[in-house]
RNA sequence: GGAGAGGUGGCAGAGUGGUCGAAUGCACCGCACUCGAAAUGCGGCAUGCUCGCAAGGGCAUCCAGGGUUCGAAUCCCUGCCUCUCCGCCA
């Protein structure tokens, strides 16, 4: 959601940052819609204000009338009451209608990236920032996970008959892996970056799926359930709506909270991709981390929460790279966006394992998510303003899963599980195939 | 799922048709008193929109949406949420 205050102070700046998105030029438009609407508001309000005016008058007229028996005043009064009754309701709904048509053009648009984000329309733009690790040498040819998982318990086929593509069934060791994977993650972000663990519902309702910009331009992404709420696709839904409609203290802040859920996606529009294996999944688990800021502070947060889920990749020893996302392939709500790419030997190739944004006060625009800066030099109590959100992953815990299978592969199809990841999986150093 | 009660400012809590954007207390901010502090006294203290160069006006908001009325925090309807009891259930 834009500020309409900006839009109408700097449209030329509106318009050059939804270019950098390839977005069309929209501020003529938005702007004479904000001025009909201010027209048509300025004309209501001063119906009103006769009405009102008229009101009172009619209660001291009726006071005046019973002590002199003189009810003229007051009927004339009520007859010009009448009359504008008439005209304010026209008034009052094309005053909401345009209010409502505005608010849906704020809310339709990207964010506008930030300065420092680079030129180009897809991933080809996007900018390596560094890398990590070394990808192991191996004396053999390194296999997909797709092909190693069904012997070691990732059993697509059952996953496939109990509820179609995209979904798979975990088994034994694999289950184990998995769980661990998550568990690992959690306490590392709670204990060691310093975010509070949260289990926060996965079915939110239109307002929430808004907040964070999945709604309206979404919907299809979405699972939807019958009563009418929405699957959470990543818990920055829930996390950060948590926020939402409130004024918070200036001390709260920075609120960093960390989850680990199932995430739903559709996954509409992208068929034919990853379909093999276990990349891309109807259903999968991540931990996701989410910091609600001061707007100063935004940056170095959303630093701050790169190096939590680059924290991981490190743990486990899994080598990864860091991009910085060029403006046309960032998602709708970011400013500026960082994602982590692990190495896959199997498929000899660098994959998204991790994505983490600053959105500014992008979503807390759209879910009136705001605090109270504390008062200046001068002791005056400023007003509420708009936080800033950021989102995470940290990490996509499937995809982990996929990373841990391919690197750490051995030739004989059992695989090794790393050093920091066997306090949780009982003391399992190796995964053995059919057993 | 059934029955009942309720949703008012940062918090507590008055307010049952007009002068109520809303008493009072607490919290918070400023000033006075004080060597300093506490206590006390005085003043200030919601949000959004809008008009205006400004000073300062205006409109809306007492959970949300409809309705009655010249006029609604107050009356009526619907929805959402909270609490209590019963039922069911992990």
């Amino acid at each position: 959601m834009h500020d309409i205050k900006f839009i109408r102070e700097n449209p030329e700046g509106f318009d050059a940052g939804l270019k950098r998105r390839g977005v069309e030029p929209a501020a003529a438009t938005i702007l004479a819609l904000d001025t009909e609407r201010r027209a048509v508001a300025t004309r209501m309000q001063e119906a009103q204000n006769r009405r009102n005016e008229a009101s009172k008058a009619i209660g001291a007229a009726k006071a005046r009338a019973k002590v002199t028996g003189a009810e003229d005043e007051a009927a004339a009064l009520m007859a010009e009451v009448a009359e504008l009754k008439q005209t304010l309701p026209a008034l009052e709904n094309e005053e909401k209608e345009l209010t409502a048509r505005l608010h849906d053009e704020l809310a339709r648009f990207p964010n506008l990236p930030d300065a420092d984000v680079p030129k180009g329309e897809d991933e080809a733009g996007n900018v390596e920032v560094s890398r990590w690790g070394t990808p192991r040498a191996f004396d053999f040819t390194p296999r997909e996970h797709a092909d190693i998982g069904p012997a070691l318990g990732l059993d697509f086929e059952t996953g496939a008959a109990i509820s179609g593509a995209r979904f798979t069934f975990l088994r034994g060791q694999m289950a184990r892996l998995q769980r661990a994977l998550g568990q690992f993650m959690l306490d590392r972000q709670t204990m060691e970056n310093g975010y509070v663990e949260c289990a926060p519902p996965l079915l939110v309702k239109d307002e929430a799926a808004f907040g964070t910009g999945q709604l309206p331009k979404f919907a299809e992404d979405l699972f939807r359930t019958t009563d009418g709420r929405w699957l959470i696709p990543t818990a920055e839904v829930s996390l950060t709506n948590a926020v939402s409609e409130q004024i918070l203290t200036d001390g709260a802040l920075p609120l960093r909270m960390t989850a680990l859920t199932p995430c739903f996606r559709s996954e509409a529009g992208a068929a034919g991709k990853d379909t093999r294996g276990y990349i891309r999944q109807h259903q999968f688990d991540k931990v996701e981390l989410v910091t609600i800021s001061r707007p100063e502070d935004s940056s170095d947060e959303h630093e701050r929460m790169t190096l939590a889920a680059e924290s991981i990749l490190q743990a486990l020893d899994l080598p990864y790279r860091k991009m910085l996302l060029c403006a046309g392939d960032m998602g709708f709500t970011a400013r500026k966006t960082y994602d982590l790419e692990v190495w896959l030997p199997g498929q000899g190739a660098y994959r998204e394992i991790s994505s983490c944004s600053n959105c500014g006060p992008f979503q807390a625009r759209r879910m009136n998510a705001r605090y109270r800066p504390e008062p200046g030099a001068d002791g005056r109590k400023p007003g509420p303003e708009f936080v800033h959100t950021l989102n995470g992953s940290g990490l996509a815990v499937g995809r982990t899963l996929v990373a841990v299978l391919e690197n750490y592969q051995q030739a004989d199809g059992s695989v090794i599980v790393p050093e920091a990841l066997r306090p949780y999986t009982g003391g399992l150093a190796v995964l053995v195939p059919g057993t």
